[in-house]
DNA sequence: GTGAAAGCGCTAACAG
DNA sequence: CTGTTAGCGCTTTCAC
């Protein structure tokens, strides 16, 4: 049996050579003599060495993990993120913790403790209301932040210009005759939230009509399949008489339609339904739907580039994807 | 400005004690008089004050972090697996450290030498073919794993009763009348296939036919919808005439219902298809899914708590959940 | 090109 | 109950 787990040390005496040569075969190798590190590597090899990434981290003072808070895994759309972030990070050899926050501000609170204990290199956020102040914290520790899915001008972010998403979402119902447009939004402090509904009021304003009058606007408690059900059902009972609905995502909008389908309303006959982020579940649902694609995988590799090189990425453009669920002719 | 980052040092002296009462503040608390611990706690708290877990890993030599190796993080069965294991994590106040291995094996192979490089507490793994030897390589490091949806004699394992799950399925249409049915199946491999399999051909036994009439196997190279729309392709090209479907996964299905749709051919009068996991989105599929339900969450608890705390689980049962997809009565 | 030695922040054993 | 101290495995000067 060999040793539970080789050390440098262990390494070196194999070899016959110093730890510290150990150590530049391992960091330098170009440093140290071709036959030195032959025989070296080969004594790894045969204890099966593998390095200890704390001890590593302790005295280089670097890190070679990044975490990441997301709102929701259980939502594709930021597993895709996470594939994103993943596949930039394993080009310079780092690993990823990913959290999910629940839209909870005391588990995020508690992700982002641990992270700092882990002494991660830094870590990548979905914004939620109370991120911010948190996220001064960890600049007092030296650990860096970027924003996801936000752009902001103060703190290191990538973003998807929502403004334009909200806008062709809106273009293309007043197109399609509605207006009276409920909104399924999330919190008003999201940035998200606001920007759609700009684009919103916007769309609405350059077809002549008043945005007062047409948007009505529901806060979802957090952004899932049950919350866009509830969503509907407050906006149903209220008498107001929507026509069709915008959704904060692709999983309200599921939830909203489930509703529809409930109570034997037609889509988009009776209400059309738009979506957000285009997940690949979006073509495959009982009504296909209308949603706003958004580059999932690249916004995560912007991210976790912009923290490892500090190279700025532009703001990246969502595109609206029409199908039956806003669309009489497909229907 | 505060330092970037208080040590226990930092404490101790901000607290006029010493760095053992500090470390005892934070691992004994109940042995130092309250008097000294509330002063090292706000000590504490002013210097914001968070351990370096690892020189904390690197001196006690063990670590809260578990890593989880799964097949592909963008189904959303392994994204509830992973909230299962988070879940049972958090009580003991450990981290996820979450990796896809997205059927590679040199994907796989990477994340375990990270994961052990790590001193993971443990390495949890939905294993592939590939995947028993390099778990002798980790347990040689003294790493336990525990292998997930899978049972095993001689590995710690929890597991789900796959030839139950097989057996329910075609049964089920065997009694819709179907005697040609294609299994959409992942590699003979995985345990997974086999015991499925192995159900199958007991309820085509336990009808009184012979499984090599009734059942055709296809198996895909991996297990994503990409894959399940080829295999179907494949089917329908054979010549066959398969009157029914049984799939590996939900995903998997949906890729498969994709081509029938594609193809113009009806669910289930066409083609019946049933599907495995029971995912959030197979009731809200265009045609609602009949799908074999796995307990995931409770999958994922138990394979955490297995490898945190030893304890034995049962095998979890399976339950079919039948929809239109494979009942007339019900399109 | 290689070796010797200091020290990262923490815990645990022991002394007081 | 609190203080002192050795040392976990590694990287990194600095000599040789």
């Amino acid at each position: 049996m060999t040793p539970q787990r080789a050390s440098v040390k262990d390494v070196a005496a194999a070899a016959g050579v110093s730890v510290g040569t150990v150590s530049n075969v391992l960091n330098r190798p170009d440093t140290v003599a071709a036959k030195t590190r032959a025989r070296v590597e080969q004594a790894m090899a045969e204890l099966n060495f593998h390095r200890n990434a704390s001890a590593r981290q302790l005295r280089a003072g670097v890190s070679r993990t990044v975490g990441a808070i997301v709102m929701d895994v259980g939502n594709p759309f930021y597993t895709e993120l996470a594939r994103g972030i993943e596949d930039r990070l394993a080009i310079d050899d780092h690993t990823l913790i990913l959290c999910s926050s629940d839209d909870d501000p005391r588990r995020e609170a508690r992700f982002l403790r641990l992270l700092a204990e882990q002494g991660v290199r830094g870590v990548l956020v979905t914004p939620m209301s109370t991120t911010k102040d948190r996220l001064a914290d960890l600049r007092r520790l030296g650990i860096p932040s970027v924003l996801m899915d936000s752009n902001s001008r103060q703190h290191a972010s990538v973003g998807v210009d929502h403004v334009s998403g909200g806008e062709q979402a809106i273009r293309h119902l007043l197109e399609q005759g509605h207006r009276r447009i409920l909104f399924l939004a999330g919190s008003p402090e999201l940035q998200q939230t606001r920007h759609r509904l700009r684009g919103a009021a916007e769309a609405v304003q350059a077809a002549g009509l008043n945005p007062s009058d047409v948007l009505r606007v529901i806060t979802l408690p957090s952004q899932t399949a049950n919350d866009g059900q509830q969503g509907l059902i407050e906006a149903l009972e209220s008498g107001w008489g929507p026509t069709a609905v915008f959704c904060m995502n692709d999983i309200v909008a599921l939830g909203a339609m489930r509703e529809l389908r409930r109570r034997g309303l037609s889509v988009p006959a009776d209400m059309a339904v738009v979506g957000y982020d285009d997940l690949f579940l979006a073509a495959e649902l009982m009504t296909p739907l209308t949603s706003v694609r958004q580059p999932m995988r690249q916004l995560g590799w912007a991210a976790a580039d912009l923290l490892l090189t500090e190279t700025p990425h532009e703001l990246f453009k969502p595109e609206l994807i029409v199908r039956a669920s806003s669309d009489h002719r497909r229907a």
